[in-house]
DNA sequence: TCCGGCGTTGCGTATTTTGCAACGTCCGTT
DNA sequence: AACGGACGTTGCAAAATACGCAACGCCGGA
């Protein structure tokens, strides 16, 4: 709609890559340099962005400022953190909260596991959708259309022998995961990593985030990872709870 | 330079306080709400906002996914990782990596105290420019002219009793803080905190970023942190060797 | 000292953006 | 059930704005 504003995003989007000459940006974006430079100016102004000494373009400081308090805002999260920790200290293992946003789905909150292993994975980073147990339970929530959109986008990277590879497959695992109120990751993103993931649903009813828990094969079972569901569907209902869920109609749990 | 985008990039800025529907936005800009419209539709499709169900205007999920990269682009972030990490945990105390940039100090790290109080601080907040130990030793090696640039337009909110309330007062300190390599803040801004914070210097000898401890009186003395300090500056000392900085003529310690 | 790369500026053109006015819709009220 | 208001949305015409070109200047390497 707005060109010069559309054109300054991607130059940040670009950025988000690592940081960047003039002429390349220019390049990348096949806009004229004047075009850029004069962009790149503006959005210098504003802290969003900054060139060291000099002449190259870096995401600037006021992105930090601006996620902190996009973070702040995201109410669910501060009704999350205190059953996360405790989920987290129980089990031992590394907690997630993760939401999906207009396509997409990404931490909002992150536990780690005591153990050495740490989980590559950080605030604010997108998660995979077709090979994710958070994104799973996300994703089987949305309406019908919404998510038969969503899951034909999506980009089938294999990355284990589990993966799923198809929109048609992974449909129906997402009917499998409304049906059964949590969804698994066999393995299925990291060869060497379980994860099962269960929803948090507000006022509405509508699921609104989900919790998951991911364990190292070398610490648990596959076997041993299921044994951990009812503490995380507690945890989840917990939360629920929080956000003004109420149970109606039997849901096997009072 | 580019007013659409200069008008986005405030829309975002006035996003951060809370969400907004169009008309509050449209008055904070004194521009039309069709104007404004347009300019949120372009930043709706980036993923740089988002409405809720329906009609308000938040900050978006590609602001995470921008923080996150820039967070990781940083390389002294990974730098300093592990020896906070070892500092946080010899110590017990609240660890902060800070960084200068275009007039504002803020978090780029932090590791918590294993304790049951909690700092209020979060990675990509901005800290008080006068009152804070990480912000004067940051200060305190700027450019001369740029320095009494930074300290002219600080707005000296005063916190406690301690607070630093005038330009002449801070400048005097950033000398001292200067001279003797390092900064303390003796509850000049909460005043249950005392914190010290020593410089990190990159293989251009300037300071890039700097190390604190902060400690709530209740835990330790205002002398018992002071005793902190031999440790702090060893840490500081090996990030900066692991930046490429090499102390040359007698930093009295070879 | 010369050359090339790269960021920067002035300027004229026309594309893009802007504000207005009118419309539609949703929600709360009577 | 009908009405009124608030708010988001669209079409359009005017003009301000952003665009690309070409030329300049700076810095580093040859």
């Amino acid at each position: 709609m707005s060109q010069s504003l559309a054109r300054a995003l991607r130059i940040l989007v670009g950025l988000e890559k690592g940081p960047r000459s003039l002429d390349d940006l220019a390049g990348e974006l096949g806009v004229h340099k004047t075009t850029v430079l004069r962009l790149l100016r503006t959005l210098e102004d504003e802290r969003f962005v900054y060139r060291d000494g000099l002449h190259r373009f870096h995401l600037g400081a006021r992105l930090f400022a601006l996620a902190d308090s996009a973070l702040a805002q995201r109410e669910i999260r501060d009704l999350a953190a205190p059953h996360l920790q405790r989920l987290n200290r129980s089990t031992g293992q590394t907690v997630h909260l993760g939401v999906y946003e207009g396509g997409e789905v990404f931490y909002l909150d992150k536990r780690d596991s005591g153990q050495s292993i740490q989980m590559y994975s950080r605030v604010g980073l997108r998660v995979p959708l077709h090979c994710t147990a958070l994104a799973k339970v996300l994703l089987a929530d949305l309406p019908d259309e919404r998510r038969r959109e969503v899951v034909q986008a999506i980009d089938y990277t294999r990355f284990t022998e589990n993966t799923i590879t198809d929109p048609e497959a992974l449909l129906a695992e997402l009917a499998r995961v409304a049906r059964q109120g949590y969804a698994m990751d066999d393995a299925e993103h990291e060869t060497f990593i379980t994860c099962v993931a269960a929803p948090i649903r507000d006022a509405s009813g509508r699921v609104a985030a989900a919790v998951s828990i991911s364990v190292p094969h070398v610490l648990l079972s596959r076997a041993e990872v299921l044994d951990l569901l009812p503490e995380l569907l507690t945890t989840a209902r917990t939360i629920s709870a929080d956000c003004g869920y109420t149970e109606i109609e039997g849901n096997g749990h009072g």
